[in-house]
DNA sequence: AAGATATAGTTGCCTTGACAAATATAGTTT
DNA sequence: AAACTATATTTGTCAAGGCAACTATATCTT
């Protein structure tokens, strides 16, 4: 086993154990969902009802400026389908509003309205700062940065396929 | 950008168009849900008609010998009501069965059967494992064992509340 | 310019998973 | 041992997201 950790506590002698190390996968997993589930609560700790992909929405939203529901969907990784409905959501709520493309007449624009832009960067912004420095507290900045790397080669090893 | 509008609001230049690297949370995203895909992809490709959720219920099966539902549950950080209806499913299947514990009359002993055994150690373990090492190709040993060492880090930090 | 093909957005359908309620059984306290 | 309390599993309900079908428009081909 290459990562042997000594501090591991001894565990059942069951079949093959070594069941107390998650994998790269599971890890994954639990490092992602403690980040949404992080994120939510100091939204919802803010009195902002939003979900973690309304979340994702408006920080696009903002980083790209006005673009396409395509361009968002893909942005966060989202079905169309799906965008449809958040952005009925986030319309609702005041966050953003559609406008329809001169350029193409298929297309819309969604843009932050100003209540969206200032719950943004008052708001949500921070409470996405205050999680992310404290998921990566303990990591100095070189091995933020190692990190960050490591996960981008990762991903690229993946989607270049064979 | 196809069409640039002199109508169009100003393209938001404040957040240095950096919009290219993805963020951490975004990175853990995509690499988790390429995971997804391959293995899915791979366990198709073998004829195996197993979800990835699935295919983790399996592998924690397989490694932790005779669970009871609740145990699986976490293993694999599933929901309990989610859990009974992938048993539900993977019994059907015939690739485990659920036995009454004769210690504890609320609780099951979820077991693979033969076939299960089979198809695991046969198939889906060897999917799993091209796709993860293909995943992490480009990193060397070191790199690898980084890479846990600061998902382990990062998942205690956030668990370790502030 | 007509036809073929591709893309943007919306909607319907289906599956998954979270959450809560219900039931059965253990374990603890009085 | 009766009353509480906690845990294991199941079921109902709901929201979210993937996929396919549909409409409207754009783009490419002939």
């Amino acid at each position: 086993m290459p990562g042997m950790n000594p501090t591991d506590p001894p565990r059942s002698t069951a079949p093959t154990d070594d069941a107390h190390a998650p994998s790269l996968g599971m890890l994954l997993t639990m490092v992602r969902s403690e980040i949404v589930r992080a994120i939510e609560a100091e939204l919802a700790g803010q009195g902002l009802d939003l979900s973690f992909t309304q979340f994702l929405i408006l920080k696009k939203t903002h980083l790209l400026g006005p673009a396409s529901a395509t361009e968002l969907a893909r942005a966060v990784e989202l079905d169309g389908g799906a965008m449809t409905r958040q952005l009925d959501q986030l319309e609702r709520k005041g966050y953003l509003r559609r406008t329809p493309d001169t350029q193409d007449r298929r297309a819309l624009r969604i843009a932050l309205t100003d209540a969206g832009n200032k719950v943004w960067q008052d708001t949500a912004s921070v409470c996405s700062q205050r999680v992310m420095s404290a998921a990566q507290r303990s990591l100095d900045k070189t091995e933020q940065s190692q990190l960050h790397n490591y996960l981008q080669r990762v991903l690229r090893a993946l989607r270049d396929k064979p």
